[in-house]
This record gives structure tokens, sequence and C-alpha cells, in this order.
RNA sequence: GGCCCCUUGGUCAAGUGGUUAAGACACCGCCCUUUCACGGCGGUAACACGGGUUCGAAUCCCGUAGGGGUCACCA
């Protein structure tokens, strides 16, 4: 089994799970389900700043409820653990002192006003800031000195001169990058806790990852982890970098862009299906062969294919993730509907949280109404609107039709029609509405629209019959009269 | 600014030297349904630009322009 595929995904518990976060998981995945490999997730948490309370936590919940599972990692264990970066300083600690040893890094006491100084001269003479390794040869009195001053070093790797790396990405071919581009940069922080950089390639050799799928803002961290490969005597695993997700602007999704929702977790609160944002996600960046879009888990892994990934940025566009989150809703049960939409009715006050049972069934029956066109659970909310306003508005398309010369006898006559029916159901009305065309002799649009508008203030909407039962028999009476005043007079 | 990457309709995208340049979302129209919705059919709309190479370029090469990423003791 040396060959076996291994992919990592290496969350930083900094934050809820993001869009673009949440891509780069799933290619992982993807890849290797596909090539019937290990998914390993580690926490990447050497930052302890920044670092939040159940940040972890909430990355592997989100991660769960998009449907991922993994082989390893922090909550599954596994053979190559531990999985949370700030459990393995001590492993971490013998490389930095081989490498120390070898020549091949140096302790740099360098404080944060001399490096701001240096990179403000360099700027100022229209250089690239990098930094100059002043320290990489310093005298034991020098370095008593500053010991004495009670500075504390950190740890620089010697960036070599004259060296060209030069990687075969999965996804963009062949990209190289000048060794003279570095600065010697750092390894081991003041604080003793490694850099990412570092930490990294211990990890991703120890843990024996075979092809890391990464986005693409860490292009040119991947030549500062081929010198450690270089000088550790490790072979360095595939690399591939994955497009940037960008927003209308063509800029690079950033927290600020608040008209996009970026955290899966606002997603889920939306009421979004998790199946359509992994297949959403998913042709973001990356398509099959064929004209089809709409996959479950099971053939995305059996199509995907590393050779299809997309190397040119993609916008992220929410109108066709709420499309095909509409055309999963048309295929879940009723159930599933419901526990999607109700909550938001309820939480936008239009349903009463300890609503009676009949209320509730009346309440599931208007969402079910509407199951072919709700694209997402909080959007009943909008949809259902007429079914809970008082007073009900006619905008300009809505006031033609009822304007139209017909209209008020077809409405006369069906209201005096549903006065004297006694069950109020959708056969029932029906039947109404057709003695209606008998009796005015108007038919198809000029019938029904008057009707439509008049009971539910709109030109479009579901079904009518079964919409002007769930409005109620009070409700659809007070309607056709107001409107019927309001036209007479 | 240096380095790296990218460039097919408004958006996602197929395309790997010869196609009427797919398909999807969005938009518009028509049909079906005696209304609406669903569905079906159709339409508008693209190879950034300039040079090569070639009998022939969206496809290969070189420029230009535009966009993006990155230049931390953050990941």
């Amino acid at each position: 089994m040396t060959n076996e595929v291994r992919v990592r995904y290496a969350p930083s518990p900094t934050g809820f799970l993001h869009i673009g976060n949440a891509r780069t998981a799933l290619f992982n995945y993807l890849y290797a389900k596909h090539f019937d490999g290990k998914f390993i997730i580690r926490t990447e948490d050497t930052d302890t700043k920044r670092n939040v309370e159940g940040g972890e936590e909430s990355q592997l919940t989100f991660l769960k409820w998009l449907g991922l599972t993994w082989d390893e990692g922090v909550d599954v264990g596994g053979d190559y653990g531990p999985y949370r970066q700030m459990e393995r300083l001590d492993i971490y600690q013998k490389y930095v002192e081989e490498l120390l040893e070898k020549g091949f890094a140096y302790k740099c006491y360098m404080t944060e006003e001399e490096l701001e100084t240096e990179r403000e001269e360099q700027r100022a003479k229209g250089q690239v800031p990098k930094h100059s390794g002043a320290h990489r040869n310093l005298t034991d009195e020098q370095i008593a000195a500053f010991k004495a001053e009670g500075r504390e070093p950190s740890i620089r790797i010697k960036v070599p001169e004259n060296t060209t790396y030069t990687f075969n990405d999965i996804v963009r071919g062949n990209v190289s990058i000048d060794s003279s581009d570095y600065g010697d940069w750092v390894i081991v922080k003041k604080n003793g806790i490694p850099t990412y950089n570092f930490a990294v390639v211990i990890d991703d050799y120890l843990m024996k990852i075979t092809h890391v799928l990464r986005g693409e803002e860490h292009i040119s961290n991947t030549p500062r982890q081929m010198m450690l490969y270089d000088m550790l005597g490790w072979e360095a695993p595939q690399f591939g970098h994955l497009t940037l997700i960008l927003n209308e602007d063509r800029k690079k999704l950033s927290k600020r862009d608040q008209h996009i929702v970026q955290f899966i977790e606002q997603y889920k609160d939306l009421g979004f299906l998790p199946e359509a944002i992994f297949n959403f996600i998913t042709l973001l960046g990356w398509s099959p062969v064929g004209e089809e879009e709409l996959f479950d888990q099971a053939t995305l892994i059996d199509l995907f294919d590393p050779d299809r990934l997309s190397s040119s940025a993609a916008v992220f566009d929410q109108k066709k993730l709420q499309w095909m989150n509409g055309e999963y809703i048309k295929k879940e049960s009723a159930e599933t509907v419901i526990d999607l939409a109700l909550p938001h009715l309820i939480e936008a006050g239009k349903i009463s949280a300890d609503a009676d049972e009949e209320t509730l069934q009346w309440a599931k029956e208007i969402i079910l109404l509407y199951q072919e066109q709700l694209r997402y659970g909080q959007e009943i909310v909008e949809l259902t609107e007429l079914f809970f306003k008082e007073q009900i508005a006619y905008d300009e398309s809505a006031k033609a039709v009822l304007e139209e010369e017909q209209a008020v006898e077809v409405l006369q006559v069906f209201a005096d029609k549903l006065i004297h029916l006694d069950s109020f159901e959708a056969d029932e009305i029906k039947s109404k509405v057709k003695e209606t065309q008998k009796e005015t002799k108007h038919r198809g649009k000029k019938l029904f629209m008057p009707i439509r508008v008049a009971t539910t203030g709109q030109t479009h909407g579901p079904e009518l019959q079964k919409a002007i039962e769930l409005l109620g028999k009070e409700v659809v009476l007070a309607r056709l009269d107001q409107v019927l005043s309001d036209l007479e007079s």
C-alpha cells in the first residue's frame, strides 16, 4: 500500500467554515475518495492569537453537515496523530535542531523594530522588502550581548542562493519561482511556536500526505516548503493550487462582501440543503464531462478527475446556487421541506412557536403549496406573505386585471357562490369556479385572473383552489367584498 | 513595484489545430395547463487586443492590455 493516496484538509480554528475553505475541503475529499485514498483533517492552530473558542468544533460540525467524513483527525484519531499542531510541538523540536545543526537554519535576534526599519529602508530605495539575513553569522559575543539584553531569538531558514524551485502543479502545470525572491524566513517564532510553512512540511511528511490541494494564495509558500523538503532530504508531495472564489467585482471573496453569504453555517440557517451546496461548490472550478449538473455525492466521487480542475478563478453566483437548491427541494420529501421552511415562518413571527395542531397543519399545507417554487427555506416568508397579511396591496399589473370589464361580474358571481359553500375545500372551490364560468361565460385568463388577483393580490402564485382553501372562507369573502366595493366606487 | 498566476456570452462553463463555438443560471418570447406554478420549445448574448506559426487557429508561440494572488515572527 505504498502508493496509497493520502490527502488532508487543514482548517485553522479561527472562525466559521468559509465557502472557499469548504471548497478546498471538498476537492481534497473528492480526490481521496475517487482514488480510494484516505482523507485526513489536521487542525492548524499555531496562531494562538487568532484561534477562537469553539472554532475547531464549528469547522468539523459544518464539514460533517456538508456530508464529508474523514479517516483521521482530532475527533476520530488515527495512526499519525496527534492531529492538532499545538500538540505536536515536541515533534517539531527535533527537526528544528536538525536544521540548526546542519547549518540550514540559524537564530535571529532582530527585534520587530529593527525588522521594520530594515523593510522601510528597502522600500525607500524602491526595493521589494526582503529579509537581509543580518544575523546569519553572529559571533558568540554578539549572541551573549543580545541575550543579556533579554532578547528572544526566532529561528530562520538560510535561503539557498541561485536555486529555482519548479513544481508540477496539478491545476496549472509547471510553475517555477527563484529563491532570490525570498529572504530568510522564520520557521520558529520568538514564542517558540513553529510557523505554518514549517509545521506543514513536518506534518505532511510524517502523515505521509501524497497530494496537497490548497488555495492559490499558497503558491508563493510552496517554494519555502520545497526548501525544507530539500534540506531534510524528503520527497515533496504533489501540489495543486485551486483557484480563488471571487465576488462580483472579481476580487477575492472577503468577509467584507456583505452582499454575498459566505459561511456554510449561514446557508444552513437560510434553509439550504447540504447536498445542493456540495453539488454547487464542486462545480465551481471543476466540471465533469457531459452536460449534467445535478449530481449526488457518490456520482461526484466517481466522476471526479483532477485534470478537469479549472485554472481560472470563478465568481460566486448566488442565483445559480438558489436555483440548484430549488431543484433539490423539489425532490425532497414533504417532511424535509417543512423542516426547512417552518422554522422561518416561526422566526418571522407568522406562526407562533407554540401554535396549536390545527394552525401548524395549516402552515404545513401552505409550505407544501410552494414546494415547486421554493428555492431555500427562508424564502417561504416572502412567498407566503399573502396568507398572513390583513391588507393586501395591488400593484399596477394587479389593478389592470381588476379593471378589466368582466372582472366585477366574475367576482360578484364567484363571491355569491362561495357564501353558500359549507365545506371550504379545494375541490368544492374548483367546482364553484366552474359554475362561475358557466354563468358568466368567461373562461381562461378572464375568469381566473380576477379571482386570483382579488383573493391573493398577485398575478403570479401557487395553485389557486388550494390557495383559496388555505386562505379560508372568511378572509376570501372579505377580500372579494373589499375589491368589489372599491371597484364600484 | 518585484515575482507568480489567469483571460470563451452578465455568471458558471465545454472545447485541446478544421465545430453552425456545447450546456446551465439569469433575462426575453412562445406552447401546455380554461388561471398560476411546474414542464416543454425557442431567442438575445462570448473566444481581451496585436503579431506570428500553419493550407487552416478559441485552441500552439511571442508581445500588449486587463484582472488576480503574494511579498508577516497569519494561516
